[in-house]
DNA sequence: GGCCCGCTTTTGTCTATACAAATAGATATA
DNA sequence: TATATCTATTTGTATAGACAAAAGCGGGCC
């Protein structure tokens, strides 16, 4: 539609829809569902439907492994284990984590190189009861991130994106000024509700962003259409 | 379904799935469609339906206007504007947004503050051809982002995420060091293929971060929670 | 070989119907 | 007045059936 109904209105119940638009009711919930998910508009049962104010902008990043980008963008990209230590989880990861203090865990440090040059360092711990067969992995030739991915399908996400002043060892690993503006993503994934791993990685900030695009609706529809010329 | 099927691999067709799961073929498709979409899976017409081989991890952040997010948030929003002219597009501000330069544009700077702390500054772009009303509208009581959702319904956006270190002068107007790690996001809006606006938000690196979270496919989110006052 | 043309498989989508689940609003009750 | 209960409305989801659209495959033909 083009864009004939405001914020906030309610939208005819799915009934007078498919009568207006001459198509069933399943076709407009699959429809009206569709524009649901994507936050057009907001749904309650026996309330209706209604045109989401358009204030939330919501945006897809692809947030991939360094490694995988890297190869699809044509760049070399090569990794060095910097430190692997199996621990008890301390007091302070824990919290960082949500975890409970003691569980056995592999800290990895490791810094990528994309072409040649640092592009990031990653600060990685792995819950080993989640993944026991990390214990025997070197990580040498395969980078932890794909690695993980090959081995735990992981079932959520969460995301931080930060910009933190470098200290002088992330400064002298990377390549940069200490105090140098850095991009920092944080990772945790789960799975069943149980950790996997957490990660964080930085990035140069000179050498690194993230992008995202996002069209909202109408393009990507063409349902929409169809309600109009419907025969 | 629980990973029993590796990446690459060919999934049972649809009819084959309704048999074994004794369901209608649709409730399959229905199912089937949504992990495509998330890209858990491909599919093919005539070739069959695939588990995506590249685990690319896509994050949906929540990007919103400052006055909004702070309000949502219970904090208090007020913002000033520092500069405020009518222009040209320069050679320099045109490639960045891939316009061509001598549009007639009006630029804006505003800080904005949170509970009484400077919290970013915006510095944006508007194309006067593509919102002429902006001309007479002096944003001293209404933020720009938030005007501009009203006024304009964007089709389209990019976003960049990028760390920087403070300017001087961002430094002096965020109350925070000089060099200090900052996050600026870019923002570029379109309506039908023009650019609206562009859009560079500095937010003091100790004072902000975006985070995401995802769940890919099988339990859906009910979003509801997110419930604004309809009319 | 290489090219064109149907055949067939698989996904994509719509329809009509049915019932379940949530809940706003009305009604009854304390 | 406030609270509990009922009811009607609206969305959510499932089903079987039908046809459309894309595309892999093989056959026939040059």
């Amino acid at each position: 539609m083009n864009g004939d109904w405001k914020p906030g209105q309610r939208i005819p119940i799915e009934h007078e829809l498919a009568d207006q638009y001459r198509c069933s009711r399943m076709t407009v919930n699959k429809a009206l569902s569709a524009l649901a998910e994507r936050g057009m508009i907001l749904r309650r049962r026996k309330a209706g439907s209604f045109v989401a104010s358009q204030q939330i902008d919501r945006t897809v990043m692809d947030i991939q492994d360094i490694s995988t980008e890297a190869e699809l963008a044509g760049h070399a990209h090569a990794h060095r284990i910097l430190k692997r230590r199996i621990e008890k989880l301390d007091a302070s990861s824990a919290a960082l984590l949500r975890e409970k203090p003691g569980a056995e865990v592999l800290r990895l440090q490791c810094l990528h190189l994309v072409d040649g040059k640092p592009n990031a360092i990653e600060r990685r711990i792995i819950m080993l009861d989640a993944v026991p067969l990390a214990k025997d992995e070197s990580f040498a030739t395969v980078p932890p991130a794909k690695w993980l991915l090959a081995q735990v399908p992981w079932s959520k996400a969460r995301h931080i994106i930060r910009a933190v002043s470098a200290d002088p060892a992330t400064a002298r690993l990377l390549e940069t000024e200490r105090g140098d503006a850095c991009l920092t993503l944080i990772r945790q994934t789960w799975q069943n509700g149980r950790t996997v791993t957490y990660v964080e990685i930085t990035h140069p900030g000179d050498r690194f962003q993230f992008a995202g695009d996002f069209q909202p609706a109408e393009q990507e529809m063409p349902d929409y259409s169809s309600w109009r010329n419907a025969t």
